[in-house]
DNA sequence: AGCAGCTACTAAAGCGGTTTTGTAGAGCTT
DNA sequence: AAGCTCTACAAAACCGCTTTAGTAGCTGCT
């Protein structure tokens, strides 16, 4: 299949015909209209037997557009970014755009340098997802779960207080008083957003949230690691608690396996909320209760939103936002503490 | 940050040089040899100054090369493909090539028009993931857990003989002789050879495989149900079993929910194993017992081998195979069968 | 003085399209 | 019969870079 392209000269010489009007009656350009149908019909013709596709880089050298996006993620094989690519590829594709990925790891060299080397492909966009973002740039950019406000940038957001409202309301009406909590990395986008929106929640809710049932995930690692680290460290600080609410279902499933090694039991002993809802959320056993964030909705909606915005070039240049709506999944992490008054804690 | 980008005429304009020079100079082309490093560092300083970037689409027209290749895989937001794309990513940017990713969701009409459209974009080669393939390109292909003997094709397969033989002896050398088994969906590039070589495996050992013990996935579902299904079909078969092989780990996941739901204990009435080791594996609870694939080395193999042919174009451009070794990974979900003798079974 | 051989560049041809401008010839007016 | 308007194309410029084939000017040799 596919030896050595024909190009539109030969086409031209096999037809009797010039390039150039080959060129506009493929394009349906409006100046093709005088050329009567015969002779379209022997160009489609030969299009056909020869198999005639034109050279994508001839053609986007002209037109400086490269019908092809940049998408960068912290990392391809985590879940979160999966996802939101899955709805980011459905509609690229299907308006004839194809994406350059690119994982930066969190480092911020890579995150420096990414947006450079697209520009040098000629992206007509791109989206950045769960990276933290300054930079405005000559192309539209879209990020999902950015939180700056840069000119030139969309940011796609959950609705951060909506979420915690969920979480907490849910906890705190089967009865939760002391519940912990679990922040997320320094490097993650949503980290403060979501931390100073459960602040504000707890608040409201009068509940009142002292240090030592506040935990911070550290290092890079995309496994349940730092949720087992960080829960250990809840544990050993001595204070009671009969809920956890992690930043995320990753670091909920090392909680929960810390919890276990501790002898406690989830939910009865500790209740479990976790957040994204990734696809392995329901299959842990007990199945995980989980803020779900649409992630897949996020990434159609940052790709339309790119999409729209790279056609009217120009225009609402501005820094915009789009707010997402969580939605509280509960299965089997959660339920009400075990016995009326105080909680059940290994002695220190 | 970059406005219009400069072209190479305008820099020329502004050192009062030709542009043949200045492409000369930045190419290292060894005409340049005769200009003195004065004129050099005059050009350079000026590519610095004017922050210039060759065009891309301008280059590769003249080249005929994109740094560019193709990654098909079944789905983006699954963790073996996500994995493996990982490893192609390590490789690739390194290299200084980008990648296009597309998610074909197993669907011929897609498997079939994807390679095409990459041909049309000018990739310099493409990598397929666990897709059926059957076509000869003008480019370079290596698939993963690819199978067929194609021409201009290298098929990076795991050693399924050997990962049949390690979990199959593991589950008899602890005492189970009668065990179940998943079979992979029939889409699924690997099913086949994987089901062929735990029956020869089987028959080394002495495990009759009675078709009441097997089962297939159905269905696209990138999530445990079809394993889930499956499972339940098993066990109204009513055929007793000790142990259980799923085809991944997902489907082990939803296995494991159904022999649960069923009131068997895993492992003690029902030892699991799945394959793959995807990330959330080691934090089941209990972990999963499984065939690890290397899967972020297999894609990192990929892209070496791709590259390496993209670069000796026309050589070894026969069919070849490269094998990597699986490697059995124990954790919780595996232990002898509960007593002697008969294995327990719920009443039908 | 004449010519070879360097040095330091430049001109020009491509790469494969798109797009603007041009033009030959036919048909219609007046 | 001259002039005008269409029709149906073609020529040429351009997109921005690479690369091959020159060439102007100087030096050195005989």
């Amino acid at each position: 299949m596919g030896r050595k392209p024909v190009t539109l000269k030969e086409l031209a010489d096999h037809l009797g015909l010039s390039p150039a009007t080959i060129s506009l009656v493929i394009n349906r350009s409006s100046v093709a209209d005088s050329i009567p149908q015969e002779t379209k019909d022997r160009i489609f013709a030969a299009v056909k037997k020869y198999n005639y596709r034109p050279n994508f880089f001839a053609r986007s050298l002209g037109a400086r557009r490269s019908f092809t996006v940049g998408v960068m993620v912290p990392e391809v094989s985590d879940g979160y970014s999966a996802s939101v690519m899955s709805g980011v590829e459905d509609l690229l594709l299907q308006e004839g755009y194809f994406y350059f990925v690119v994982s930066h790891r969190h480092r911020a060299d890579l995150i420096d340098e990414y947006p450079r080397l697209f520009l040098e492909r000629s992206v007509d966009g791109l989206i950045a997802v769960d990276t933290p973002w300054t930079l405005s740039l000559s192309v539209p950019v879209v990020t999902v779960s950015g939180h700056n406000q840069v000119t030139g940038v969309t940011n796609i957001v959950l609705d951060h207080e909506r979420a915690a409202e969920v979480a907490l309301r849910h906890l705190t009406q089967i009865g939760h008083r002391h519940i912990a909590f679990i922040k997320g990395q320094e490097f993650s986008s949503d980290t403060e957003v979501r931390w100073s929106n459960i602040r504000k929640v707890a608040r409201e809710l009068g509940l009142s949230m002292p240090p030592a049932l506040v935990a911070q995930l550290e290092g890079d690692s995309p496994t349940p690691e730092p949720g087992y680290v960080a829960t250990l460290k809840l544990l050993a600080a001595g204070k009671p608690f009969t809920a956890l609410f992690a930043f995320n279902d990753i670091s909920a499933m090392g909680a929960i396996r810390a919890c276990r090694e501790a002898k406690l039991r989830v939910p009865q002993d500790v209740s479990v909320v976790g957040f994204d809802d990734i696809q392995s959320a329901a299959y842990q056993n007990p199945g995980l209760t989980t803020v779900r964030q649409p992630m897949r909705e996020m990434g159609r909606i940052a790709a339309k939103t790119l999409l729209h915005r790279i056609r009217k070039t120009g225009a609402d240049s501005n820094s915009q936002q789009i707010t997402i709506e969580p939605e509280l999944v509960i299965r089997g992490t959660t339920c009400a503490p075990s016995d009326g008054s105080a909680s059940p804690r290994r002695p220190r």
